[in-house]
RNA sequence: GGUCCCGUAGCUCAAUGGAUAGAGCAACUGCCUUCUAAGCAGUAGGUUACUGGUUCGACCCCAGUCGGGAUCACCA
């Protein structure tokens, strides 16, 4: 809205002003909110409006027709109402996101972008789920306007935590592999390592029992001093070790695979954490050469924030081993050396808040440029109704299982409709997932994802309303319309683009007016990293539509005109439904 | 205890410091002989946790109180 203030100097003079949407109960498009430049004046709002009257007329397009048709005051607002000319022009320069007006400022940027990032011990859950679904949103975001994007993740492939899986598997295996065993890879690796865990728990007993405190007792258990053992002869590079660990690790590899690919998202590049922690101790060591550091009595390296309002932070313990903050240092380098990125965005949960702040302090310390440049897109946790997901309980959401309960239900409602007998049995699997991942996507996305949420299966597996599935079944009606257009006249009025009609009713106005929210809405969701803007933006033109679909008859219209026009306005926003589900990585079938 | 985050309809969530705080679910009314009813139209539901302050104007900013969560490891 640039031009308005471009043509009247005392209206420059007037600063902050304040646009936004007229609301839909008064008449008009845009609103001028008038308190502000009304104080700044020394005017009632009343007063500025009177005195602005003679100046909305003035305002004209490149070919001379009049931009605002009416200016009507209502307390401290200004309705603003603009022509038809105007909305018809609109229209006529597209919606799309990285060509037309305002771009000028724009700079395409190289974005290292983290998600999913899991334990290798563990199959995935709903945590992560929101975690991946949010990366590969905000990836497909950051790439429509412009942007290139690389999705990269750290495997945490190296620990104690592996290699109590290893141990658990050694003792518990039997030999068997996911295969023979006929489990998938990452949750019968997961297996091994609630059976340590059983084992180990059963051994600290045991000594309790024998008069041992539980500190000692946890300490001392035969099974912990074993997996400890091994994870020195890993360190050591020991074969046999180093085998199996592979071993372990191919087989969860496998598993998150199929997972990532029914989810539909992928990465560019894995980095894992076995061949960054390295590296993160000899920048430990730098920094100890320049003094930023200091090694204590016992050996151990810390690093003191004080300065900056955080604590000391160790990064290397007595006996020289990193900790997790020290592969996250060598992996950041890394990364700058790798893509040389202009900015860096970790999706990571907001229980590591801390963990990030020091991070990031440690490697402004350190001298790197691009520190001021790394960001941690925080998340809140996953609850469930009746609270936090607990696995000592089992009420973990498994992310397989999750799957199979959205693709099933959107099987079964399928299979109550009369709508697509002829489908084959594989084209009904496949669009029940879409449809059961749409529900799980939009709900999950639809949210702020600063904060915490309540994930209830109940109204997650909703297929009406607020949902994805309602989005979806809005762009499939669309789709039907333009089929059926098609059909009925292959070359002729579905190319026109009815702009010649001039009788347009409210609703088709409303409907039109919505196309404008695209693009804002796409870049307060890459501004904010907020995914949910979009799916703001797909509810609020799905319901348009609807509206639209009810009262506006396309194929049986008899007038041309009106017929091209809506048969126009059907056409964006089908490409539009379908943009926008894209964005959130959500299918758009045509038929449902 | 220190630090950080959160508190909006019965439930789940919206609302760049702006108009009468909006949706969906659940409840209740209507609408399929008409392009897909996974839809549309409507009714009902609120002291925005509480108390002050700043402002022409506060769910939003500030201070305090209460309630919930996270974090402060030689764990990852």
């Amino acid at each position: 809205m640039a031009w308005f203030a471009e043509q009247s100097e005392w209206m420059n003079a007037l600063p902050r002003l304040v646009w936004q949407e007229t609301r839909p109960e008064f008449e008009g498009e845009i609103t001028l909110v008038l308190f502000g430049p009304a104080k700044q004046a020394g005017l009632s709002p009343t007063d500025l409006a009177e005195r602005l009257s003679d100046f909305w007329p003035t305002l004209r397009l490149d070919d001379g027709s009049p931009l605002v048709q009416q200016a009507q005051a209502v307390g401290g607002f200004l309705n603003l109402s603009l022509t038809q000319p105007y909305w018809r022009w609109r229209w006529s320069q597209g919606y799309a996101l990285t060509h037309g007006t305002g771009d000028q400022e724009f700079k395409p940027e190289t974005i290292v972008l983290e998600y999913s990032s899991p334990n290798t011990n563990k199959p995935l859950h709903l945590g992560h789920v929101r975690n991946n679904l949010l990366g590969d949103a905000m990836y497909r975001i950051l790439s429509s306007l412009g942007h290139r994007v690389i999705r990269v993740q750290v495997i945490n492939d190296r620990g104690i935590h592996i290699c109590k899986s290893m141990l658990a598997w050694q003792k518990f295996g039997q030999g068997q592999d996911p295969r023979s065993a006929g489990v998938k890879g990452d949750h019968w690796v997961g297996q091994f390592y609630v059976e340590f865990e059983r084992a180990f728990q059963d051994q600290v007993q045991e000594l309790v029992g024998q008069g041992r405190t539980r500190d000692e007792a946890e300490n001392e258990a035969p099974i912990l001093i074993e997996a400890r053992e091994m994870l020195q002869r890993w360190e050591q590079g020991d074969p046999e070790v180093v085998g199996l660990w592979k071993q372990m690790n191919s087989w969860v590899y496998e598993g998150f695979e199929v997972t990532y690919q029914r989810l539909g998202i992928g990465f560019d590049r894995n980095y894992y954490e076995s061949e960054t922690y390295l590296l993160g101790k000899s920048l430990v060591e730098r920094g100890l050469q320049q003094g930023l550091f200091r090694r204590d009595e016992s050996g151990a390296v810390w690093v003191d924030l004080q300065d900056r309002g955080l604590d000391s932070k160790i990064l290397l313990r007595s006996d020289g081993t990193s900790v997790y903050i020290t592969q996250d240092l060598g992996t950041a380098e890394q990364r700058q050396h790798d893509w040389v990125f202009d900015r860096m965005i970790y999706t990571v949960a907001n229980e590591q808040d801390y963990h990030f702040k020091v991070l990031f302090a440690i490697l402004d310390k350190l001298g790197f440029p691009w520190a001021a440049r790394c960001y941690h897109l925080s998340y809140g946790m996953v609850d469930l109704p009746q609270g936090r997901m607990k696995s000592r309980e089992g009420t973990v959401v498994d992310a397989d299982d999750l799957m199979d309960e959205v693709q099933n239900l959107a099987a079964a409602k399928l299979a109550e409709s009369e709508k697509l007998t002829h489908l084959s049995g594989d084209q009904k699997n496949t669009l029940a997932l879409e449809i059961g991942l749409a529900a799980l996507k939009f709900y999950l996305l639809k949210v702020d994802p600063t904060k915490r949420m309540v994930y209830n299966p109940v109204e997650a597996l909703d297929l009406q309303g607020h949902t994805g599935p309602f989005v979806q079944y809005a762009h499939a009606r669309l789709s039907s319309v333009l089929v059926r257009a098609l059909s009925e006249s292959p070359q002729g009025s579905t190319h026109a683009n009815g702009l010649s009609y001039e009788k347009w009713n409210a609703t088709e106005r409303f409907l039109l007016r919505q196309f404008s929210q695209w693009k804002p809405s796409v870049e307060a969701a890459a501004k904010e990293n907020n995914p949910s803007h979009v799916a703001d933006f797909a509810y609020g033109l799905a319901t348009a539509f609807n509206r639209f679909y009810h009262e506006c008859p396309v194929l049986q219209e008899p007038d041309p005109e009106a017929k091209a026009f809506r048969l126009a306005l059907c056409r964006q926003a089908c490409t539009l439904l379908k943009e926008s589900l894209g964005l959130l990585g959500i299918a758009a079938p045509e038929r449902m």
